[in-house]
DNA sequence: TTAATATACGGAGGCGGCCTCCGATTGGCT
DNA sequence: AGCCAATCGGAGGCCGCCTCCGTATATTAA
C-alpha cells in the first residue's frame, strides 16, 4: 500500500547531494542558510531543490527525523537507569546538546511541539511521549516535584539551550540546566 | 560641546512618524519588521529612513533606549525593598514582560550584553549592573545561592522570557520563572 | 539497439527586502 | 525675494524566495 516507486538514479543522486550540502550549511550558517547556495554547491538547479523539498521545513525534518528518534529510543533505555532523577537529567543534556548543533534549531523543535501543521510536529511529539515517561518516574521516586509538567520541562530544557546559544563560551546549557535542577533558593 | 543643532522642522517631523510607525511595526510584525514598509507607513521615502536610522538597531535602540533605563530606575527602587529575594523577582520579571513585548526582541538583548560593540550594549550593560545589586542584597540576605552570579540570573531570565514567548498560552514565563526560583528537586 | 514516454532537470523571471547614491526639493536665513 | 545647506525620495543593484515550463534523460518495451 505505502509501497513508493523506486526514485531515477539521477533524481536518488541529487536528493541525496542535496541533503548532504543542507547539512553543511546548515551547520555553518544556522537554519536559515541559503536554499540557493545549498542547491549551488549541490550542483543542481533550484528548481530540483525545491522539488524534493517543497519547503524548507522539509529539508530540514529529513534531516532531523533520524535523530529524534534516536532521542526516543535513548530515552528507552534510560527508563531503566537505577536513578530515575539522573536519569532523566542525563536525557534532557543530550537533548540540549542536539538542539544546539543547528542556529535556530531550538526555536524550530520548540514552536513544532505546539504547532501541530508542522512537519516535525509529528517527531518532535513522539520523543515527548517517551521523555514524559522518564518524567513520571522520576516523580513516583519522589525526586521530582509532582506538579511539574513534562511540557513545563521540556521547555524550561529549550530555554536553556537556547540560552547556551546565546553566551560567548561553552557548556553554558549544561551549567544552566544543572542550576535549574539545583535550585537557586539558599539552602 | 555636545550641544546639537536643531533640526529642520521636516526632518524633525519625519524623524518623529518614523519612530511611531516603528513602534507599531515591530509590535505588530517582531523585530524583523520591513523597514521600507516602516518608510511607507510614515509616508516617507525609504532614504530618509536610512539617513535618520543608518541600521536597523540604530532603530531599535531609539526605541528601547528610555525603556532600559526605567528598569536600571526601578532597579534602584527596589534595592530599598524590604525583601531582597521579592525585590529581585519582581524586577526580573517586569524585565521579562518587556521583552516579550517585540517578537525577536530577547534575542536581540541576550545578544547585546555579549557584544560590546552592539549599540545596544551600553543601555543593556548599565541595566545589568543596577541589577547586579540586587542580586548581591539578596545573597548577603543569605536568600540567594552564593554561586550564582548576576549574569546567570539575567540569561536564565531571558531563557525564560525566550521560552513564554513560545508557549500558546499567557504568562507562560511568570511561570516558569517561579519554577527555577522555587527549585524542582521534590522536597 | 532503438524508440517512446514518464520522470526529472534547470534556470529564467517575478516578487519583496536590504541598502546606497545622487539629482530634485525645500526650509530657514539674510 | 533669493540663496544655499539641509533634507528628501526613489531608482537601481544585489540577494533570497519560489513557480513555471521548455528541455533533457533514465527506463522500459519492442
Amino acid at each position: 500500500m505505502t509501497d513508493v516507486k523506486p526514485m531515477r538514479a539521477d533524481a536518488r543522486r541529487n536528493y541525496e547531494r542535496l541533503l548532504e550540502e543542507a547539512k553543511r550549511a546548515f551547520a555553518e550558517h544556522g537554519v536559515e542558510a541559503s536554499l540557493e547556495d545549498i542547491a549551488r554547491r549541490a550542483g543542481v538547479g533550484i528548481g530540483t531543490l525545491y522539488r524534493h523539498f517543497p519547503t524548507r521545513d522539509a529539508l530540514l525534518e529529513t534531516l532531523l527525523r533520524a535523530r529524534f528518534d534516536a532521542h526516543a529510543e535513548r530515552a528507552r533505555e534510560l527508563l531503566a537507569h537505577p536513578e530515575p532523577l539522573t536519569a532523566l537529567q542525563s536525557w534532557l543534556a543530550g537533548l540540549g546538546d542536539a538542539t544546539g548543533t543547528f542556529r535556530g534549531l531550538v526555536e524550530l523543535t520548540a514552536d513544532a511541539l505546539n504547532d501541530e501543521s508542522s512537519r516535525l510536529y509529528e517527531s518532535c511529539h513522539r520523543m515527548r511521549e517517551v521523555g514524559s515517561q522518564l518524567v513520571e518516574r522520576a516523580k513516583r521516586a519522589g525526586q521530582l516535584r509532582e506538579d511539574v509538567t513534562a511540557e513545563e520541562l521540556l521547555l524550561l530544557l529549550h530555554a536553556a539551550s537556547w540560552a547556551g546559544g546565546h553566551l560567548p563560551g561553552e557548556g553554558g546549557m549544561q551549567r544552566l540546566l544543572a542550576l535549574v535542577f539545583e535550585g537557586l533558593r539558599a539552602s
